[in-house]
RNA sequence: GGGUCGGUAGCUCAGUCGGUAGAGCAGCGCCCUUUUAAGGCGUUGGUCGUGGGUUCGAGCCCCACCCGACCCA
């Protein structure tokens, strides 16, 4: 693996190369295309063999050989470029040298050709070649051409092979882009204002997670990689922005698994004059149209399970899937801490010694009912002691008016109104503060200046996060999160 | 962190009981002017993930480590 370079494949190819660098520009980039290969097939996808002959059409395509076929004094060739392949038909008579070269292309080469489209013998569109050149000598082998690049190792190591080869990892990009414009379209036309926060910041806040932490030279300050911008997005709501969210990365420094990447993708979305409630009706709004606009139909199959968005989305509290889960709890003790604590034991659950009953229900809602929560069900009523920054509910403070995402078992998107009593805030702080002095360390930390900021004053609002990753997965059929992501977080190389 | 599986030619993969490292594709040479995984003949190419150990002999058995996938915590 690590003496590719006296590989004599390559060694091959650097002679080519060698000698081109001898005859002149090796890397010309004075040739220019006047087409796509797809819009080519499509155009003239009606276009018989006569009528081509008829009514030459002459065109300049390029793009990265994928496959070589010499036959004597003719020759098929493929090339690929952005839209998709368009077959290439080379003959000796009408090349001249420029064939003799082209007998010693690799495949990989990346070429610009020129001359009328035609069709051969068994129907498919071409390109007659009368003029070729060489615009860039591949060095490197690609990998067999009919299995493809299969390790998923090199796949993710080497992105960029695994999207020359495989159609269906270009095809995931590509959705992944329109998931993220159909997300952005429809906000905006909601009048939310798109915005950018800070991804460094002095205290790391807005979720329950270790951060990435570096240092500022000049100010000589230790910094934080974000973990979450919802501290920042509210600050813009007591502005008086009023509708406002951001698309982007958060840093979280945990493991990788099928589900987690260091740096991952969120959308945050503040909404003021609203609440919990209708979050939950603008996901599946979203969810509705995400599904209408790209996949055409709202029964979603993911991982070989038929997911029909179509019928309402479950709404259900964490207390009452506790019950279901775990029928021998008792209704009446699900705040009775040594009760609970004794069902975690029961359960294999680790418990701290700080946890109240909040803390210890969703342990055992996290261990017994989260993996079964397949049809998209909203699970509403979270705790405060789990909910820092979530208002509470008026007739009942043990819980929050806040609610999380469910699909495939997996934790989708999180929502609540907000909690915007200062006093209330600081209070939670004061008591996050002191869990994080008590050891755990994904405890948040007391923000003084969002205190500040919500004295002055923030509007009930709704607020909502949602892991663009895991959607794009569960809407690309993508088992692993690493197959969304184009540069997945890896170990670095031996 | 624990468990399972994997790492052999550029790629995809075989490799029996521990006994001379293989195939297809690609590459190289020759033939071939409408191919569709083109075809025919010939042929090059290996630190078997790394390092130890056992053995007359290790791709195979043992130990440690590296990288990856999945499951669990």
């Amino acid at each position: 693996m690590n003496n590719e370079e006296e590989n004599h494949l390559i060694a091959e190819r650097r002679t080519k190369l060698a000698a081109l660098r001898q005859q002149g520009v090796a890397f010309p980039n004075d040739f220019r295309r006047d087409a796509l290969a797809a819009d080519l097939l499509a155009t003239y996808a009606e276009r018989d063999a006569a009528w081509l002959e008829a009514n030459p059409v002459r065109v300049r395509v390029g793009g990265r050989m994928m496959f070589k076929r010499v036959m004597g004094k003719a020759s098929f060739a493929k090339i690929a470029d952005r839209s998709g392949a368009i077959q290439l038909f080379l003959q000796e008579d009408a090349l001249g040298a420029a064939y003799e070269a082209f007998k010693d292309y690799d495949v990989g080469d990346i070429l610009g050709a020129a001359g009328p489209l035609f069709r051969t013998r068994t129907g498919e569109l071409s390109v007659r070649v009368t003029g070729l050149e060489l615009l860039v000598k591949s060095l490197r082998p690609l990998p067999d051409k009919w299995h493809g690049l299969a390790d998923t190792e090199t796949r993710y190591r080497q992105r960029y092979v695994d999207l020359v080869m495989n159609e269906s990892s270009r095809a995931v990009f590509r959705t992944r882009t329109q998931i993220v414009r159909y997300l952005r379209d429809a906000l905006d036309a909601l009048d939310f204002l798109e915005v950018e926060t800070p991804m460094m910041h002095p205290i790391p806040g807005g979720a329950a997670a270790r951060p990435f932490v570096t240092h500022h030279n000049a100010l000589d300050a230790r910094m934080y990689l974000r973990i979450a911008p919802e501290l920042y997005l509210k600050r813009l709501i007591v502005g008086g922005f009023e509708r406002v969210y951001e698309i982007n990365r958060n840093f979280r420094n945990e493991g990788l698994s099928t589900q987690h990447n260091p740096e991952f993708t969120m959308l945050e979305l503040y909404w003021a004059y609203s609440d919990y409630r209708e979050l939950m009706e603008l996901i599946e709004r979203l969810l509705h149209g995400l599904a209408d606009s790209l996949l055409g139909t709202r029964l979603v199959n993911y991982q070989g399970r038929a997911y029909d968005l179509s019928r309402p989305f479950r709404r259900v509290t964490v207390a009452e899937l506790v019950l279901e889960h775990n029928p021998d709890l008792d209704r009446s003790r699900l705040r009775d801490v040594p009760y609970l604590r004794a069902a975690c034991e029961r359960l294999g659950v680790p418990v701290k010694s700080g946890d109240g009953a909040g803390k210890l229900q969703i342990e055992i809602f996290e261990k017994t009912a989260e993996h079964t929560l397949l049809d998209p069900t909203f699970v509403c009523a979270y705790p405060a002691e789990v909910s820092p920054l979530s208002r509470a509910n008026d007739s009942d403070p043990f819980l929050t008016d806040r609610f999380e995402f469910f699909i495939g078992g997996r934790e989708l998107a999180n929502g609540f109104s907000e909690l915007n009593d200062s006093e209330d805030q600081a209070a939670r702080f004061r008591a996050q503060v002191a869990r994080h002095e008590a050891g755990d360390d994904e405890a948040m930390h007391y923000d003084a200046d969002y205190i500040r900021a919500l004295e002055y004053g923030m509007p009930p609002t709704a607020g909502l996060g949602l892991g663009v990753d895991r959607l794009v997965m569960f809407l690309t059929d993508s088992p692993s999160i690493r197959d969304v992501l184009l540069f997945p977080q890896m170990r670095p190389e031996a």
